[in-house]
DNA sequence: GCGATTGGATCCGCTTGCGTATCTTAACCT
DNA sequence: AGGTTAAGATACGCAAGCGGATCCAATCGC
Protein backbone atom coordinates (compact mmCIF):
# COMPACT_ATOMS: atom_id res chain seq x y z
CA UNK A 1 0.00 0.00 0.00
CA UNK A 2 2.42 2.92 1.14
CA UNK A 3 5.20 1.83 -1.38
CA UNK A 4 6.43 5.60 -1.89
CA UNK A 5 9.43 6.46 -0.28
CA UNK A 6 10.92 4.61 2.24
CA UNK A 7 10.49 6.16 5.64
CA UNK A 8 7.26 6.00 6.63
CA UNK A 9 6.58 9.50 5.64
CA UNK A 10 3.13 10.11 4.93
CA UNK A 11 2.55 10.72 1.49
CA UNK A 12 -0.53 12.44 0.36
CA UNK A 13 -1.24 11.30 -3.34
CA UNK A 14 -2.46 13.80 -5.97
CA UNK A 15 -3.72 13.68 -9.45
CA UNK A 16 -3.60 10.58 -11.56
CA UNK A 17 -1.71 8.40 -8.78
CA UNK A 18 -4.87 9.39 -6.39
CA UNK A 19 -7.38 8.51 -8.98
CA UNK A 20 -5.61 4.99 -9.88
CA UNK A 21 -5.98 3.99 -6.39
CA UNK A 22 -9.82 5.31 -6.46
CA UNK A 23 -10.86 3.46 -9.57
CA UNK A 24 -8.51 0.22 -8.52
CA UNK A 25 -10.16 0.01 -4.65
CA UNK A 26 -13.64 0.51 -6.26
CA UNK A 27 -13.01 -2.51 -8.89
CA UNK A 28 -12.36 -4.44 -5.72
CA UNK A 29 -15.03 -3.37 -3.84
CA UNK A 30 -17.24 -3.58 -7.04
CA UNK A 31 -16.07 -7.46 -7.21
CA UNK A 32 -16.34 -8.40 -3.52
CA UNK A 33 -19.72 -6.80 -2.40
CA UNK A 34 -20.95 -5.85 -5.96
CA UNK A 35 -22.94 -2.84 -6.83
CA UNK A 36 -24.96 -2.67 -3.49
CA UNK A 37 -22.11 -2.61 -1.75
CA UNK A 38 -20.39 -0.09 -4.19
CA UNK A 39 -21.12 2.77 -1.64
CA UNK A 40 -18.97 6.05 -1.18
CA UNK A 41 -17.96 5.25 1.91
CA UNK A 42 -17.01 1.73 1.18
CA UNK A 43 -14.32 2.96 -1.69
CA UNK A 44 -13.07 5.42 0.30
CA UNK A 45 -11.93 3.44 3.60
CA UNK A 46 -10.65 1.06 1.29
CA UNK A 47 -8.73 3.89 -0.88
CA UNK A 48 -7.33 5.76 1.86
CA UNK A 49 -9.14 8.62 1.30
CA UNK A 50 -12.17 10.21 2.14
CA UNK A 51 -15.82 10.52 0.67
CA UNK A 52 -15.23 14.30 -0.51
CA UNK A 53 -12.67 13.19 -2.62
CA UNK A 54 -14.51 10.98 -4.05
CA UNK A 55 -17.21 13.77 -4.61
CA UNK A 56 -15.16 16.41 -5.96
CA UNK A 57 -13.88 13.83 -9.00
CA UNK A 58 -17.44 11.84 -9.79
CA UNK A 59 -20.51 13.72 -8.43
CA UNK A 60 -22.78 10.88 -9.82
CA UNK A 61 -22.04 6.98 -8.29
CA UNK A 62 -22.71 6.26 -12.24
CA UNK A 63 -19.84 8.53 -12.91
CA UNK A 64 -17.47 6.25 -10.75
CA UNK A 65 -18.67 3.31 -12.12
CA UNK A 66 -17.75 4.07 -15.70
CA UNK A 67 -14.24 5.00 -14.64
CA UNK A 68 -13.86 1.84 -12.99
CA UNK A 69 -15.25 0.05 -15.38
CA UNK A 70 -13.21 1.62 -18.41
CA UNK A 71 -10.09 1.20 -16.46
CA UNK A 72 -10.53 -2.36 -15.92
CA UNK A 73 -12.04 -3.02 -19.45
CA UNK A 74 -9.84 -4.66 -22.69
CA UNK A 75 -11.26 -5.77 -25.61
CA UNK A 76 -10.27 -9.72 -26.80
CA UNK A 77 -7.47 -9.94 -28.33
CA UNK A 78 -7.94 -12.49 -31.57
CA UNK A 79 -5.76 -15.24 -31.86
CA UNK A 80 -4.46 -16.19 -35.38
CA UNK A 81 -2.71 -19.61 -35.72
CA UNK A 82 -3.51 -20.62 -38.80
CA UNK A 83 -5.74 -23.73 -37.16
CA UNK A 84 -9.56 -23.12 -36.81
CA UNK A 85 -9.78 -25.33 -33.87
CA UNK A 86 -6.46 -23.66 -32.14
CA UNK A 87 -7.75 -20.47 -32.59
CA UNK A 88 -10.95 -20.73 -31.03
CA UNK A 89 -9.80 -22.75 -27.84
CA UNK A 90 -6.78 -20.46 -27.08
CA UNK A 91 -9.72 -17.35 -28.07
CA UNK A 92 -12.18 -19.51 -25.23
CA UNK A 93 -9.11 -19.75 -23.12
CA UNK A 94 -8.82 -16.57 -23.13
CA UNK A 95 -12.13 -15.25 -22.75
CA UNK A 96 -11.86 -17.62 -19.52
CA UNK A 97 -9.20 -16.21 -17.93
CA UNK A 98 -9.44 -12.34 -18.28
CA UNK A 99 -13.16 -12.37 -17.91
CA UNK A 100 -14.10 -14.65 -15.49
CA UNK A 101 -14.71 -12.63 -12.60
CA UNK A 102 -16.08 -9.43 -15.07
CA UNK A 103 -18.63 -11.40 -16.87
CA UNK A 104 -20.04 -11.93 -13.16
CA UNK A 105 -19.91 -8.41 -12.97
CA UNK A 106 -21.48 -7.01 -15.62
CA UNK A 107 -24.28 -9.75 -15.98
CA UNK A 108 -24.93 -10.55 -12.52
CA UNK A 109 -23.89 -7.80 -9.93
CA UNK A 110 -24.78 -5.10 -12.38
CA UNK A 111 -28.36 -5.95 -12.43
CA UNK A 112 -29.29 -3.72 -9.95
CA UNK A 113 -27.80 -0.83 -11.33
CA UNK A 114 -29.31 -1.53 -14.55
CA UNK A 115 -32.44 -1.98 -13.24
CA UNK A 116 -31.99 1.71 -11.25
CA UNK A 117 -31.08 3.29 -14.43
CA UNK A 118 -33.77 1.63 -16.86
CA UNK A 119 -30.25 0.94 -18.63
CA UNK A 120 -29.36 -2.49 -20.17
CA UNK A 121 -26.00 -3.52 -20.72
CA UNK A 122 -25.73 -3.11 -24.33
CA UNK A 123 -26.09 0.75 -22.93
CA UNK A 124 -23.38 -0.06 -21.02
CA UNK A 125 -21.11 -1.79 -23.26
CA UNK A 126 -21.55 1.29 -26.14
CA UNK A 127 -20.35 3.37 -23.77
CA UNK A 128 -16.83 1.25 -22.85
CA UNK A 129 -16.41 0.07 -26.54
CA UNK A 130 -16.38 3.11 -29.19
CA UNK A 131 -17.34 1.30 -32.05
CA UNK A 132 -18.94 -2.07 -32.47
CA UNK A 133 -16.78 -4.72 -33.91
CA UNK A 134 -17.98 -7.84 -35.81
CA UNK A 135 -17.85 -10.68 -32.61
CA UNK A 136 -14.46 -12.42 -32.27
CA UNK A 137 -15.50 -16.15 -33.52
CA UNK A 138 -17.17 -14.22 -36.78
CA UNK A 139 -13.54 -13.33 -37.58
CA UNK A 140 -12.19 -17.05 -36.76
CA UNK A 141 -14.18 -18.64 -39.21
CA UNK A 142 -14.14 -15.77 -41.55
CA UNK A 143 -10.52 -16.27 -41.18
CA UNK A 144 -10.90 -20.10 -42.07
CA UNK A 145 -12.86 -19.79 -45.05
CA UNK A 146 -10.03 -17.45 -46.37
CA UNK A 147 -7.47 -20.13 -45.87
CA UNK A 148 -9.95 -22.77 -47.16
CA UNK A 149 -10.34 -24.24 -43.79
CA UNK A 150 -14.19 -24.16 -44.39
CA UNK A 151 -16.18 -23.80 -46.95
CA UNK A 152 -17.20 -20.45 -47.98
CA UNK A 153 -21.29 -21.04 -47.28
CA UNK A 154 -23.66 -18.44 -45.01
CA UNK A 155 -23.79 -19.89 -41.23
CA UNK A 156 -26.11 -18.65 -38.57
CA UNK A 157 -24.69 -16.15 -36.36
CA UNK A 158 -25.89 -18.60 -33.38
CA UNK A 159 -23.68 -21.74 -34.97
CA UNK A 160 -20.44 -19.34 -35.38
CA UNK A 161 -20.94 -17.49 -31.93
CA UNK A 162 -21.96 -20.98 -30.13
CA UNK A 163 -18.75 -21.38 -28.09
CA UNK A 164 -18.68 -18.00 -27.02
CA UNK A 165 -22.16 -18.32 -25.70
CA UNK A 166 -21.85 -21.49 -24.26
CA UNK A 167 -18.57 -20.66 -22.13
CA UNK A 168 -20.19 -17.82 -21.28
CA UNK A 169 -23.05 -19.63 -20.27
CA UNK A 170 -20.82 -22.08 -18.23
CA UNK A 171 -19.26 -18.90 -16.26
CA UNK A 172 -22.36 -17.55 -15.07
CA UNK A 173 -23.75 -21.26 -13.68
CA UNK A 174 -20.91 -21.22 -11.87
CA UNK A 175 -19.87 -17.86 -11.31
CA UNK A 176 -16.51 -17.93 -12.00
CA UNK A 177 -13.76 -19.74 -14.56
CA UNK A 178 -14.67 -23.16 -16.19
CA UNK A 179 -12.59 -26.15 -16.15
CA UNK A 180 -10.22 -26.43 -19.59
CA UNK A 181 -12.08 -29.91 -20.50
CA UNK A 182 -15.03 -27.70 -20.44
CA UNK A 183 -13.84 -25.76 -23.04
CA UNK A 184 -11.99 -28.27 -25.05
CA UNK A 185 -15.31 -30.55 -24.84
CA UNK A 186 -17.36 -27.48 -26.30
CA UNK A 187 -15.13 -26.89 -28.87
CA UNK A 188 -14.42 -30.32 -30.01
CA UNK A 189 -17.85 -32.14 -29.28
CA UNK A 190 -20.22 -29.56 -30.32
CA UNK A 191 -18.97 -27.03 -32.63
CA UNK A 192 -16.40 -28.52 -34.55
CA UNK A 193 -18.89 -31.19 -35.32
CA UNK A 194 -21.63 -28.56 -35.93
CA UNK A 195 -19.19 -26.73 -38.88
CA UNK A 196 -18.44 -30.21 -40.41
CA UNK A 197 -15.08 -30.42 -39.01
CA UNK A 198 -13.27 -33.45 -37.22
CA UNK A 199 -11.31 -32.24 -34.48
CA UNK A 200 -8.46 -33.72 -35.89
CA UNK A 201 -9.09 -32.86 -39.32
CA UNK A 202 -7.49 -29.35 -38.96
CA UNK A 203 -4.67 -30.30 -36.33
CA UNK A 204 -4.05 -33.62 -34.01
CA UNK A 205 -5.40 -33.27 -30.07
CA UNK A 206 -4.85 -30.39 -27.41
CA UNK B 1 -57.28 -7.46 -3.54
CA UNK B 2 -60.70 -7.28 -1.16
CA UNK B 3 -62.89 -10.25 -2.53
CA UNK B 4 -64.26 -11.36 0.53
CA UNK B 5 -67.77 -10.59 1.25
CA UNK B 6 -69.39 -7.99 -0.97
CA UNK B 7 -69.83 -5.51 1.26
CA UNK B 8 -66.36 -2.80 1.57
CA UNK B 9 -66.51 -4.37 5.46
CA UNK B 10 -62.52 -4.29 6.81
CA UNK B 11 -61.40 -7.95 6.83
CA UNK B 12 -58.67 -9.22 8.97
CA UNK B 13 -56.53 -12.33 7.28
CA UNK B 14 -56.13 -14.98 8.71
CA UNK B 15 -53.80 -18.16 8.74
CA UNK B 16 -53.35 -19.68 5.33
CA UNK B 17 -54.77 -16.53 3.10
CA UNK B 18 -52.89 -14.32 5.27
CA UNK B 19 -49.66 -16.38 4.45
CA UNK B 20 -50.34 -16.61 0.71
CA UNK B 21 -50.87 -12.82 0.53
CA UNK B 22 -47.87 -12.83 2.46
CA UNK B 23 -45.59 -14.81 0.04
CA UNK B 24 -47.12 -13.54 -3.18
CA UNK B 25 -46.31 -9.97 -1.58
CA UNK B 26 -43.08 -11.39 -1.41
CA UNK B 27 -42.71 -13.02 -4.47
CA UNK B 28 -43.88 -9.31 -6.28
CA UNK B 29 -40.77 -7.86 -4.53
CA UNK B 30 -38.32 -10.32 -4.98
CA UNK B 31 -38.76 -9.90 -9.30
CA UNK B 32 -39.46 -6.15 -9.04
CA UNK B 33 -36.53 -5.01 -6.92
CA UNK B 34 -34.13 -8.23 -6.10
CA UNK B 35 -33.41 -9.51 -2.92
CA UNK B 36 -31.43 -6.61 -1.59
CA UNK B 37 -35.42 -4.68 -2.08
CA UNK B 38 -36.66 -8.07 -0.42
CA UNK B 39 -37.12 -6.14 2.97
CA UNK B 40 -39.37 -6.51 5.83
CA UNK B 41 -41.11 -3.52 5.67
CA UNK B 42 -41.76 -3.11 1.86
CA UNK B 43 -43.11 -6.69 2.06
CA UNK B 44 -45.58 -6.01 4.78
CA UNK B 45 -46.32 -2.66 3.15
CA UNK B 46 -47.55 -4.46 -0.24
CA UNK B 47 -49.33 -7.49 1.78
CA UNK B 48 -51.28 -4.79 3.45
CA UNK B 49 -49.95 -6.07 7.08
CA UNK B 50 -47.18 -5.15 9.11
CA UNK B 51 -43.25 -6.06 10.03
CA UNK B 52 -44.50 -8.24 13.36
CA UNK B 53 -46.83 -10.03 11.70
CA UNK B 54 -43.88 -11.38 9.39
CA UNK B 55 -41.20 -11.93 12.49
CA UNK B 56 -43.72 -14.64 14.27
CA UNK B 57 -43.97 -16.59 10.95
CA UNK B 58 -40.46 -16.37 9.40
CA UNK B 59 -38.05 -15.08 12.28
CA UNK B 60 -35.50 -15.06 9.48
CA UNK B 61 -35.29 -13.33 5.84
CA UNK B 62 -34.27 -16.25 4.51
CA UNK B 63 -37.16 -18.33 5.96
CA UNK B 64 -39.52 -16.35 4.07
CA UNK B 65 -37.57 -16.22 1.12
CA UNK B 66 -37.31 -20.77 0.94
CA UNK B 67 -41.03 -20.22 1.60
CA UNK B 68 -42.03 -17.97 -1.22
CA UNK B 69 -39.68 -19.91 -3.89
CA UNK B 70 -41.10 -23.11 -2.66
CA UNK B 71 -44.43 -21.59 -3.35
CA UNK B 72 -43.92 -20.18 -6.98
CA UNK B 73 -41.47 -23.19 -7.88
CA UNK B 74 -43.07 -25.79 -10.03
CA UNK B 75 -41.05 -28.91 -11.63
CA UNK B 76 -41.45 -28.49 -15.53
CA UNK B 77 -43.86 -31.25 -17.18
CA UNK B 78 -41.88 -33.78 -19.33
CA UNK B 79 -44.08 -33.44 -22.78
CA UNK B 80 -44.60 -37.08 -24.69
CA UNK B 81 -45.54 -35.92 -28.14
CA UNK B 82 -44.26 -38.86 -29.90
CA UNK B 83 -41.61 -36.50 -31.98
CA UNK B 84 -38.33 -35.00 -30.98
CA UNK B 85 -38.66 -31.84 -32.17
CA UNK B 86 -41.93 -31.55 -31.08
CA UNK B 87 -40.74 -32.60 -27.55
CA UNK B 88 -37.94 -30.22 -27.49
CA UNK B 89 -39.52 -27.53 -29.00
CA UNK B 90 -42.61 -28.34 -26.53
CA UNK B 91 -40.30 -28.32 -23.53
CA UNK B 92 -38.16 -25.19 -24.14
CA UNK B 93 -41.32 -23.27 -25.05
CA UNK B 94 -42.62 -24.13 -21.28
CA UNK B 95 -39.22 -23.34 -19.80
CA UNK B 96 -39.49 -19.98 -21.75
CA UNK B 97 -42.51 -18.68 -20.69
CA UNK B 98 -42.71 -20.44 -16.98
CA UNK B 99 -39.40 -19.85 -16.11
CA UNK B 100 -38.40 -16.65 -18.10
CA UNK B 101 -38.67 -14.44 -14.97
CA UNK B 102 -37.57 -17.00 -12.37
CA UNK B 103 -34.17 -17.66 -14.31
CA UNK B 104 -33.67 -14.44 -13.61
CA UNK B 105 -34.59 -14.17 -10.34
CA UNK B 106 -32.40 -17.59 -9.03
CA UNK B 107 -29.39 -17.02 -11.36
CA UNK B 108 -29.36 -12.61 -11.17
CA UNK B 109 -31.44 -11.48 -7.84
CA UNK B 110 -29.94 -13.86 -5.53
CA UNK B 111 -26.90 -13.72 -6.47
CA UNK B 112 -26.25 -11.33 -3.26
CA UNK B 113 -28.40 -14.05 -1.65
CA UNK B 114 -25.71 -16.74 -2.25
CA UNK B 115 -22.69 -14.38 -1.43
CA UNK B 116 -24.71 -13.24 2.13
CA UNK B 117 -25.17 -16.73 3.11
CA UNK B 118 -21.89 -18.15 1.44
CA UNK B 119 -24.53 -20.90 -0.44
CA UNK B 120 -24.49 -21.64 -3.71
CA UNK B 121 -27.79 -22.19 -6.44
CA UNK B 122 -27.64 -25.95 -6.05
CA UNK B 123 -27.41 -25.57 -2.36
CA UNK B 124 -30.77 -23.74 -2.83
CA UNK B 125 -31.93 -25.96 -5.55
CA UNK B 126 -31.65 -29.36 -3.04
CA UNK B 127 -33.76 -27.30 -0.78
CA UNK B 128 -36.75 -26.68 -3.08
CA UNK B 129 -36.36 -29.57 -5.02
CA UNK B 130 -36.56 -33.09 -3.18
CA UNK B 131 -34.91 -35.89 -5.32
CA UNK B 132 -32.53 -35.03 -8.19
CA UNK B 133 -34.00 -36.19 -11.05
CA UNK B 134 -32.78 -37.25 -14.40
CA UNK B 135 -32.42 -33.88 -16.63
CA UNK B 136 -35.91 -32.79 -18.65
CA UNK B 137 -33.47 -33.67 -22.00
CA UNK B 138 -31.74 -36.55 -21.41
CA UNK B 139 -35.59 -38.06 -20.32
CA UNK B 140 -36.62 -36.85 -24.30
CA UNK B 141 -33.45 -38.24 -25.80
CA UNK B 142 -34.04 -41.96 -24.35
CA UNK B 143 -37.64 -41.70 -24.69
CA UNK B 144 -36.73 -40.76 -28.31
CA UNK B 145 -33.69 -43.85 -28.58
CA UNK B 146 -36.81 -46.22 -26.80
CA UNK B 147 -38.94 -45.24 -29.63
CA UNK B 148 -36.19 -46.16 -32.26
CA UNK B 149 -36.25 -41.88 -33.18
CA UNK B 150 -32.75 -41.84 -32.53
CA UNK B 151 -29.88 -44.79 -32.42
CA UNK B 152 -28.68 -45.86 -28.97
CA UNK B 153 -25.26 -44.66 -28.55
CA UNK B 154 -24.20 -42.74 -25.46
CA UNK B 155 -23.97 -39.23 -26.05
CA UNK B 156 -22.15 -36.69 -23.99
CA UNK B 157 -24.73 -34.42 -21.26
CA UNK B 158 -23.51 -31.05 -23.18
CA UNK B 159 -24.88 -31.90 -26.49
CA UNK B 160 -28.24 -33.61 -24.78
CA UNK B 161 -28.88 -30.63 -22.37
CA UNK B 162 -27.55 -28.26 -25.13
CA UNK B 163 -30.74 -26.54 -25.87
CA UNK B 164 -31.64 -26.17 -22.53
CA UNK B 165 -28.83 -24.34 -21.86
CA UNK B 166 -28.91 -21.93 -25.05
CA UNK B 167 -32.49 -20.99 -23.99
CA UNK B 168 -31.37 -20.49 -20.29
CA UNK B 169 -28.06 -18.30 -21.88
CA UNK B 170 -30.56 -16.73 -24.06
CA UNK B 171 -33.17 -15.43 -21.32
CA UNK B 172 -30.21 -14.43 -18.86
CA UNK B 173 -28.36 -12.01 -21.97
CA UNK B 174 -31.84 -10.49 -22.60
CA UNK B 175 -33.27 -10.66 -18.60
CA UNK B 176 -36.14 -12.17 -19.69
CA UNK B 177 -38.52 -14.61 -22.39
CA UNK B 178 -36.61 -15.19 -25.61
CA UNK B 179 -39.15 -14.85 -28.97
CA UNK B 180 -40.15 -17.91 -30.43
CA UNK B 181 -37.68 -17.74 -33.58
CA UNK B 182 -34.86 -18.25 -30.59
CA UNK B 183 -36.26 -21.42 -29.67
CA UNK B 184 -37.10 -22.67 -33.33
CA UNK B 185 -33.70 -21.47 -34.47
CA UNK B 186 -31.84 -23.91 -31.54
CA UNK B 187 -33.65 -26.69 -32.06
CA UNK B 188 -33.42 -26.92 -35.85
CA UNK B 189 -29.72 -25.50 -36.58
CA UNK B 190 -28.28 -26.72 -33.64
CA UNK B 191 -29.57 -29.46 -32.13
CA UNK B 192 -31.29 -31.68 -34.35
CA UNK B 193 -28.27 -31.57 -36.78
CA UNK B 194 -25.42 -32.65 -33.78
CA UNK B 195 -27.95 -35.33 -33.24
CA UNK B 196 -27.75 -36.26 -36.49
CA UNK B 197 -31.36 -35.90 -37.50
CA UNK B 198 -32.73 -32.73 -40.15
CA UNK B 199 -35.60 -30.94 -38.83
CA UNK B 200 -37.65 -32.82 -41.72
CA UNK B 201 -36.53 -36.09 -40.76
CA UNK B 202 -39.11 -36.31 -37.56
CA UNK B 203 -42.10 -34.23 -38.35
CA UNK B 204 -42.30 -31.01 -40.99
CA UNK B 205 -41.62 -27.80 -40.15
CA UNK B 206 -43.99 -25.21 -37.77
C1' DG C 1 10.07 30.43 -0.40
C1' DC C 2 5.08 31.59 -0.62
C1' DG C 3 0.55 31.43 -1.94
C1' DA C 4 -3.05 28.74 -4.18
C1' DT C 5 -4.81 23.96 -4.61
C1' DT C 6 -6.70 20.19 -2.93
C1' DG C 7 -6.21 15.75 -0.13
C1' DG C 8 -7.95 13.96 3.93
C1' DA C 9 -10.44 14.03 8.41
C1' DT C 10 -14.55 15.05 10.81
C1' DC C 11 -19.22 16.37 11.54
C1' DC C 12 -23.98 17.36 10.07
C1' DG C 13 -29.02 16.13 9.23
C1' DC C 14 -31.67 12.94 6.59
C1' DT C 15 -33.51 8.52 5.13
C1' DT C 16 -34.16 3.47 5.17
C1' DG C 17 -34.18 -0.84 7.17
C1' DC C 18 -33.39 -3.53 11.23
C1' DG C 19 -35.43 -6.25 15.15
C1' DT C 20 -38.38 -5.72 19.06
C1' DA C 21 -42.10 -4.05 22.24
C1' DT C 22 -46.65 -2.42 23.22
C1' DC C 23 -51.45 -2.03 22.54
C1' DT C 24 -56.09 -2.34 20.43
C1' DT C 25 -59.43 -5.08 18.55
C1' DA C 26 -61.11 -8.38 14.94
C1' DA C 27 -61.78 -13.12 14.33
C1' DC C 28 -61.93 -17.62 15.98
C1' DC C 29 -63.04 -21.59 19.34
C1' DT C 30 -66.13 -24.06 22.37
C1' DA D 1 -71.68 -15.26 24.64
C1' DG D 2 -67.22 -14.94 26.49
C1' DG D 3 -62.49 -15.90 26.43
C1' DT D 4 -58.46 -16.64 23.76
C1' DT D 5 -55.64 -15.91 19.95
C1' DA D 6 -53.29 -13.16 16.86
C1' DA D 7 -53.65 -9.34 13.14
C1' DG D 8 -52.38 -4.91 12.46
C1' DA D 9 -50.88 -0.26 13.91
C1' DT D 10 -47.41 2.42 16.05
C1' DA D 11 -43.12 3.50 18.20
C1' DC D 12 -38.37 2.47 19.92
C1' DG D 13 -33.23 2.69 19.50
C1' DC D 14 -29.70 1.30 16.42
C1' DA D 15 -26.86 1.22 12.33
C1' DA D 16 -25.43 2.37 7.51
C1' DG D 17 -25.28 5.20 3.74
C1' DC D 18 -26.38 9.53 1.67
C1' DG D 19 -24.80 14.18 0.02
C1' DG D 20 -22.82 17.87 1.75
C1' DA D 21 -20.11 21.58 4.85
C1' DT D 22 -16.13 22.81 7.38
C1' DC D 23 -11.40 22.88 8.45
C1' DC D 24 -6.37 21.88 8.39
C1' DA D 25 -2.24 21.06 6.25
C1' DA D 26 0.52 18.70 2.58
C1' DT D 27 1.89 19.51 -1.89
C1' DC D 28 2.28 21.85 -5.98
C1' DG D 29 3.13 26.00 -9.24
C1' DC D 30 5.33 30.12 -9.67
Amino acid sequence: MSDRHEEGAPTRRRGAALENAITGAAWDVLLEHGYNGFTYEAIAARAGTSKPVLYRRWPQREDLLIATLTRYWHPLGIPDTGSLRQDALTLLRTVNAERGRTVILLRIHLADYFRETGTDFSDLRDRLLPADRTPPFAQLVDRAAARGELTDVPRSARVVNLPFDLVRHDMLMTMGAVPDETIVDIVDTVWLPLLGLSPHATHAGH
